[in-house]
DNA sequence: CATATCGCTACAATTAAAGTAGCAATGTTA
DNA sequence: TAACATTGCTACTTTAATTGTAGCGATATG
């Protein structure tokens, strides 16, 4: 099957022919970099080459799909200082954010790091 | 560079050469299906028959390698009723779990939908 | 004017995922 | 107990996503 490469509510993509809300999240978020873009932004607006720098190995290829992807699903924009998250990308910051502190929680008890 | 097919905190993995817990979660759950799984074992466990007819067009192939890293990170594990989340698979879920409703919101403020 | 930075695009090489077939093990039914 | 069904895969080919590298045009900056 095809699915766009945008992931838009209520239509097909990978996980749900409907086109769930969550499904198509999580279709945009796993995709590689999503998360580490928005996780990144989060510490403020950051120009396309301190994005590629942080996201050690992702190439302006991969970097720029993201990009758009992300501004499409109104998320991230551009500003004079370049990209920052807009206030929904700050909600699903907030939402996810947890994640890091159970991250760390996670690793601690299964491989004895902190 | 090559990473590990099993992303570890401690060790290189995409977004962090040092294996910060948060980047090997990023990298795990990227994957693809990997939240789907996590999400879908949530309603209970499930048979590997059942959780390729949940995520639609997941191959076998994939399915099986996301299991294995999923069950390497202790987050489900194989009983006799099939596949289900481990007491640290439900924190997680538990974890991500808000994002069911974000989403839902998401989607109906820039797309119309519910 | 020279140099640097930035936001990309193009394109080839590599890796991941999908799609399909099928097999061995176990369970179920007649 | 022979026949059939289901389950959990593996093997293999095809297709799609990501990486890696080079570099260009636009806008600063010295």
């Amino acid at each position: 099957m095809n699915y766009n490469t945008q992931p838009i509510p209520g239509k097909p993509v990978r996980g749900s022919k409907t086109g769930q809300p969550i499904m198509v999240i999580f279709d945009l978020l796993g995709r590689n970099w999503s998360m580490g873009i928005i996780w990144h932004l989060n510490n403020g607006p950051s120009t396309f080459r301190k994005l590629q720098e942080y996201c050690e190995n992702i190439s302006p290829t991969t970097l720029n799909k993201r990009i758009k992807e992300l501004t499409n699903a109104n998320l991230i924009m551009k500003t004079l200082d370049g990209y920052t998250l807009t206030e929904q990308g700050e909600e699903l910051f907030n939402v996810i954010s947890p994640l890091g502190k159970w991250a760390k929680k996670w690793a601690a008890k299964n491989y004895n790091l902190k």
